[in-house]
DNA sequence: CAGAAAATGCCACCGAGTGGCCTTAGCTGT
DNA sequence: ACAGCTAAGGCCACTCGGTGGCATTTTCTG
């Protein structure tokens, strides 16, 4: 992530990159993403619409840069990661290593980028497009690693499994108001994963009332 | 679903939304869906591009008719449903009613409906955000209807992991064009149920290839 | 310092979606 | 049967997200 050694270029470009990502989360949070018009957001970066659709292809996407950096480090880590013992292990461990290898101020911005998420269904709907994306990714890159049949159903549903708590873990998280920062958001990891064995394992009788 | 008892305004509305569907759906699949504009579409079904408004909220959700068939139906089944037993195994039997209950035709609506998602980014975004809100749905209405607690970890993740069964199930009957109906569709259902013990027991080694 | 290559800015354009207003058509009373 | 009410549809103008084309600036290369 340091910059400082790559081409002038290189670095003018990040820099637009996330003056757009940070004046964007700013303006959505403040006065809604419907309400800030890409022609606002522009102007206060001080670069043309065309200069951010080279950047973005949406106007969701440059909400969700949290999110991309999240699960693109994920992907990686599943790539690098030790399969041996349980899967769903080794998802859970890649998942808290992936939250580790954030950097500083992170938090806040996927903080942020929640709570953009729900009370913006096209917000939301991008977000949960790239969740399912990367679960596919995933999915595919751990078929070709190990030896999995191509299309089978355990794995698949396996790592279903994990970033559902995953996704659980991020959205009570939230709920709360992001508690203990991401050593609380790790909590909730933990205490999702081990609640998996009891979910599907889970009786109800109907309660009449 | 039999409209020849309610009054003519309700008939004329109905038959009209029925008319978008049907013809966005042939459209859609035919010239693709950001090749089709719904100023064709409105000149197709004789309406204007305001009325479309008046029945849909946007181009995407005309092509998920039947995802919200589906999985408004699946709403009223969890509603209605006994839990004795595994809480698991409900939500199975009520994904299979739900199935059952769909109307003639609409196995291969719901295959075109499928094909266009995985084409059209858009289409995918908006059917997974159906699909999460049914969840999130399903979730609540549980939580009131038996005694777990408002955000009980477990029933959360039972309900995600069932979900997950009925999209694999899907995914992969779409992907190989729809074999055997909505009972080759059910079958993929109950493998994809029963696989839910081995997934998350799954253990692997590394395959160094 | 010259020239290639990439990034940016500018402009015109398309299509989705909305608000306002008027007209039409189905529903109510007498 | 008829008059009035109400809901739905049609029409029009407008905003805003997103794209293609082309000229201009800026950085890299020799």
């Amino acid at each position: 992530m340091d910059l400082r050694e790559l081409p002038l270029r290189e670095r003018k470009k990040a820099r637009t990159r996330q003056a757009l990502t940070e004046t964007a989360l700013r303006l959505f949070t403040e006065k809604g993403f419907d309400h800030t018009t890409l022609d606002e957001l522009v102007d206060a970066v001080e670069v043309s619409k065309r200069t951010f659709f080279r950047n973005f292809p949406s106007k969701e996407d440059v909400a969700l840069a949290a999110d991309t950096e999240l699960w693109s480090t994920f992907l990686a880590e599943v790539d690098a990661m030790e399969v041996s013992g349980l899967v769903l292990d080794a998802f859970r461990s890649a998942l808290r290593v992936s939250l580790a290898r954030m950097d500083e101020g992170w938090g806040p911005r996927f903080l942020a980028t929640r709570a953009l998420c729900a009370v913006t269904p096209a917000v939301e709907a991008h977000s949960l497009r790239y969740c399912d994306q990367t679960t596919q990714a995933a999915f595919a890159r751990m078929g070709a690693r190990t030896g999995f049949d191509a299309g089978d159903v355990r794995l698949k549903l396996v790592i279903e499994v994990a970033i559902a708590a995953w996704r659980h873990a991020a959205l009570s998280w939230t709920a709360d108001g992001g508690p203990g920062g991401l050593a609380g958001l790790q909590r909730r990891l933990d205490a999702a994963f081990a609640a998996i064995p009891e979910s599907i394992a889970l009786t109800g009788t109907n309660a009449t009332r």
